[in-house]
DNA sequence: CTGAAAGCGCTTACAG
DNA sequence: CTGAAAGCGCTTACAG
């Protein structure tokens, strides 16, 4: 099928094709109104549709912007991707999503490469963790970037909750509770995010004078099986009264075993989710969460694309507690 | 940024510029090994990357597909993008996303023209049902096309399960539990898929001489929110003794709400869902559940897309029962 | 095995 | 207000 172009317009509308691409740009001086109306004619009767790929080529850039995102192992992902997605149709951007592997360097480097093969306008990375060439492969394109939900390295701009003060405050809030063994469960601990969370947790404990005990944290990948590991754990090795599951789906794992063993939650158990997504509401009994603003994190992330300047600022969205009946 | 140009490469490696095309597409007889160390080295050592916008420009083609999903009111859309998602990386395909408005004219035009802007290799329309000028602006861009989850007319490509069969398969399991009186909640119940279903529903409680009863059939949108309301109205105005949540998310609202009416799930009231996400594993009760093979679908999507012959197949994939405890 | 050249569909100074 | 022309970075017959 041959396609309409823009000669075929200007022939149509017996004029040249400069004047039909000006139309087209709205460049508003630069054509009377008859010739605006001839060329519209033109377009509606052939069904013209302009050829993105000469357009990028000719002018280097393009209103594409790419998303990175990690296999989901949690739910929030997708409330950020429809955040972006629905700004980015605001402001006439197309999107671009490609999963890449977590730890992956192989789909990492390729989904980079996919993307920087086109002049896209920016790429936004969604709870990735960059192995090293892939960073370098990222800062050499020169493409703008912006890491959302994870903070990366200094280096880099970012938008994500404060997760120390994310793990502080949960801790803060079960030990105004009257709890004092509190566990810390399915994050992965060695990575940036789980770091700041369990500095957060023990930093919140110290400032209570409530001595810590490292068989309380409990190392996982923030999914449903982590927390169900954890909780099976936690019953049969601690005394603790309270525990943070990292993920709503983590902390569903924990009340469904709980209730398997007999654990009465909140009685014998108090629990506390991080994230806040429609999950706690439909599960039994409804989960008390560290409710993060995901559609919000999603916009800035948009707009700090855009931001000239500094080239390592950060944001924090906030977040806020959510008391339900899990605690 | 000046970013480095085919040319840089040909003069680096110090051959024509048509060499360098030719030892980037792979054109194994049409250089010597020589030739083809040289470019690489230069490839290498200039960090050079195709311009995509050139390669479509001139080849017009290109090697990205786009999904247009429906803004999600379920869940089981991500479990699908993330099929194609995987096996168009594969497939070395770039997979553009787009979230459209379901009965939002004008986001559907604006989606399509975006995507038909560009040399797309092919469409996938997730659960979207396209309004009239719509469906004539994807025809006309004669850009190969299939419609996933949601069937439309009869004269388009479409892969899903088959919504009669499953109405019909989930009264028959009811039946054969031994009951008479069956709600069939929260499907739209004047599009194509809420059709389907219906009938199947009517059909088996046909073959089984039993009744049917138009206050049964409560028309809903597959949300949280229908399930509950829903159940508030068959709790004040049926005795109906089982029900088909026509989503996961629906059947769950209708269990909390009957559980918040003192109904016991599974004794007074069996409940069925249709989907089978991981949701169902996750509630309590766990939810007996249709489960759609949804990997499956967004896998056979990609495959029909570039089947040649019949613009008008219709491929149905597999379902199952699984019964869990809320049946 | 290799290169010169045409051409893909646009945009944008430049000249009028 | 308008057009002729150069050029974006590639691919691919064509000719050798």
């Amino acid at each position: 099928m041959m396609s309409v172009t823009i000669k075929d317009v200007a022939k149509n509308a017996n004029v040249s094709i400069a004047t039909v691409s000006r139309v087209l740009a709205g460049k508003k001086e630069a054509y009377s109104l008859a010739t605006e109306k001839r060329v519209h004619k033109a377009i509606q009767e052939l069904g013209y549709k302009k050829n993105k790929a000469a357009v990028e080529l000719v002018t280097m850039k393009s209103n594409v912007i790419a998303i990175l995102v990690s296999t989901p192992k949690t739910n929030f992902a997708m409330k950020i991707i429809e955040s972006i997605q629905k700004n980015a149709y605001k402001k006439d951007l197309s999107v671009i999503i490609l999963f890449v592997g977590d730890n992956d360097e192989e789909t990492q480097i390729k989904a980079l490469n996919t993307v920087i093969e086109r002049p896209v306008k920016g790429i936004l990375l969604i709870s990735v963790e960059l192995c090293g060439d892939a960073i370098n492969l990222l800062k050499n394109s020169g493409i703008s970037n912006v890491f959302v939900s994870t903070a990366m390295s200094k280096e880099s701009k970012f938008v994500s909750s404060d997760d120390f003060k994310i793990g502080y405050e949960a801790t803060k809030f079960l030990i105004h509770k009257g709890h004092k063994k509190i566990g810390l469960s399915s994050l992965e601990v060695d990575k940036f995010i789980g770091q700041q969370r369990v500095a957060g947790y023990l930093s919140a404990l110290k400032d209570h004078h409530i001595p810590q005990n490292d068989d309380w944290i409990f190392d996982g990948d923030y999914s449903y099986e982590s927390g169900v590991a954890s909780m099976q754990y936690y019953a049969s090795q601690t005394d603790i009264t309270a525990v943070i599951g990292a993920s709503d789906l983590a902390a569903i794992g924990i009340i469904n075993t709980a209730q398997k063993l007999d654990i009465n939650v909140p009685d014998q158990l108090a629990v506390i989710s991080i994230d806040g997504t429609y999950l706690v509401d439909i599960v039994s009994p409804r989960i008390t969460s560290v409710t993060q603003s995901f559609y919000n994190m999603g916009e800035t992330a948009l707009k700090m694309l855009f931001s000239k300047g500094n080239e390592s600022s950060h944001i924090y969205t906030s977040f806020q507690i959510d008391e339900r009946e899990s605690s």
